[in-house]
DNA sequence: GGGTGCACTGGGAGCGCTCCCACTGGAAGC
DNA sequence: GCTTCCAGTGGGAGCGCTCCCAGTGCACCC
């Protein structure tokens, strides 16, 4: 009968008890702290592993006003931006990053109004103890809500309208830079750009650096026509393109699903690539490689990015005060161009 | 002076104190319980919002003994295997589920020992009031760990060896019989198969629907040959296949990424599809269709597993008893078959 | 031989919330 | 007029942990 009880977790006290010490000997038994005699300490180990006793996270975390969790928030309207393995590789670098903090991971997507409601309750409520917080469109209202918590805020990505303390980005400028020189470098003179969102800071940057690469050369940069980086708009960016411009022979898109729409576009007007028309995406994600003729791209670090914010924020998790990080990219030259 | 002090958050006796009333009653009025006066309930809904108060989460999970979250915890030797997008769609669909019951997502991709260990932690210390688990191999530790757990499991696909109390599954084998019986119907009499991993259900089921559908239309099946769902993997398998049978006529793949692999050995061995081998895949993410031709393939409801686990969690922790689901797949014809 | 120091110890007061329970008073029932 | 009932109320005991602090000894020193 006595054990039909739905046996509960044995807690600190039951511990101690069968130990024969107190509380506090226990409690600092287990956390290894100092001040224990060698003899209590094993007989709290061995209490410990007969009654299968396991630390309650929650009243730590009350006593401690630590919660053990780091949130990645990604924010933005369609909850399918999610979707895209791009913020799988961030959450397999963060994730790693935090086992070895002992964090745990909490992941917010922020697309609706009232997920955004509980991220901002999350942030008031001191829910984690820190945040990681991506995908920012020009007027998110989150990232307001993020700068006024009382809680260490690392931003993936530079949001448009303001520099924050502390982020980790990747050198969308750079890259795109590369990209379109490496363009020119083949001898391509009518060099286009298919633009992603110009509302966010990566779709932004990614043309100015196409920009600054094709005035550097002498050439005339088209103007910026915002996209929204997903295939289907490469293809019918594409479409415009050959359109106005018949005779363009190069183009710079803003990530590789965009290139890969526009090799579908190419292909069904009967450009060849790279012949007619050579083309570079960025990211460097699967469909680069997959995508016929596989694309010559801009390799962005994802999962370091992922790595170096969750690393950033355990730093001021712990008080100290890191620098802002911009990761490196790397042109990745296949057949496309 | 007074303004300096690192401004503490208003607790609920703070709340209490302005409004004149009791701490219980504050609680009450917070969590709309009945038993309290329209007047006092407008009182603390007054001195909150002066206050800005927000309910710490923590203290109420100690007091209720429920946490807020649920946990999705993603198991696998190599962490990239969480890269795919599949697993980035399944998080949408769970998400989407979990806010509606104003659970909070806690990810745990479980890959090394130390995160493993982390995970069994979690579920014995009950730091999640219910656990979806995902992609267990055949001898998974946590397979066991999570069913002695006093805590809701909800799996997503069944393991290999044991069917668990709660799961959500895909229909792979009707998928996988469906998809097979396509390409007989395309007059292929020398279909091969090209297997995913052995040691996952998936992987076993939807050979056992290609074998299944052969042999019902009187043809030979070949034998299973383990694989490993990626698009190299596809490839090399395409090529074996070709060497040991070149007259193969159609191949079905045991998901969308192989397929693709198989399309580029087929390409480079100068074989059309589908004129020459019919290629039929499974999943329908994006690759299937960006690939060249644009992959026939299975399409199976991600977002709908994601959704369903954690409906089932939600009802499990909610103390209802849902019944496992099994969700149906869907044949969509492209261009490969 | 009486300090002075320090490793060790356990009591107790929180952390901020929920919830049980005993108590009030006014409305309803006989 | 008297119970009976129940909405409304606040006190207080937890939830399971950390950590401050006052109190023990015992070694060590002049």
């Amino acid at each position: 009968m006595a054990e039909d009880a739905p046996r509960r977790q044995p807690t600190l006290d039951e511990v101690a008890e069968r130990a024969g010490v107190s509380r506090s000997v226990a409690s600092r038994a287990l956390n290894n702290a100092p001040h224990v005699s060698r003899a209590k300490r094993e007989a709290v180990e061995r209490a410990v592993r007969q009654l299968g006793y396991v630390p309650n996270p929650t009243a730590r975390a009350l006593a401690t006003r630590q919660t053990g969790a780091a949130a990645l928030v990604v924010s933005g309207e369609d909850p399918s931006i999610f979707a895209d393995p791009f913020f799988a590789q961030v959450i397999v670098g963060a994730s790693a990053a935090l086992e070895e903090a002992d964090l745990h991971l909490m992941l917010c997507l922020a697309a609706s109004d009232r997920g955004r409601k509980r991220v901002a309750e999350l942030l008031r409520s001191r829910g984690a103890d820190g945040v990681m917080l991506m995908a920012l469109r020009e007027d998110d209202p989150l990232a307001r809500t993020a700068e006024e918590a009382q809680m260490p805020v690392v931003f993936g990505g530079r949001p448009v309208a303001s520099t924050p303390r502390w982020y980790v980005d990747v050198d969308n400028v750079g890259g795109a830079r590369a990209a379109t020189e490496h363009l020119v470098s083949l001898g391509r003179t009518r060099v286009a750009a298919i633009c992603g969102r110009l509302d966010t800071e990566a779709g932004r940057a990614r043309y100015r650096g196409y920009r600054d690469a094709m005035l550097a050369a002498g050439l005339e940069p088209v103007p910026p026509r915002g996209g929204d980086f997903t295939e289907a708009g490469g293809a019918a960016a594409m479409a415009v393109l050959l359109a106005e411009q018949p005779d363009v022979d190069g183009v710079f898109a803003a990530n590789d699903n965009m290139a890969a729409g526009a090799l579908r576009t190419l292909r069904e007007a009967g450009r060849r690539v790279p012949a007619d028309v050579a083309v570079v995406g960025f990211d460097d994600l699967t469909v680069a490689r997959i995508a016929d003729p596989p694309l010559t791209t801009v390799r962005q670090p994802i999962e370091a990015l992922g790595r170096e914010m969750a690393r950033m924020l355990v730093a001021l998790v712990n008080g100290q005060d890191p620098s802002p990080l911009i990761l490196p990219t790397r042109l990745v030259v296949r057949s496309s161009a």
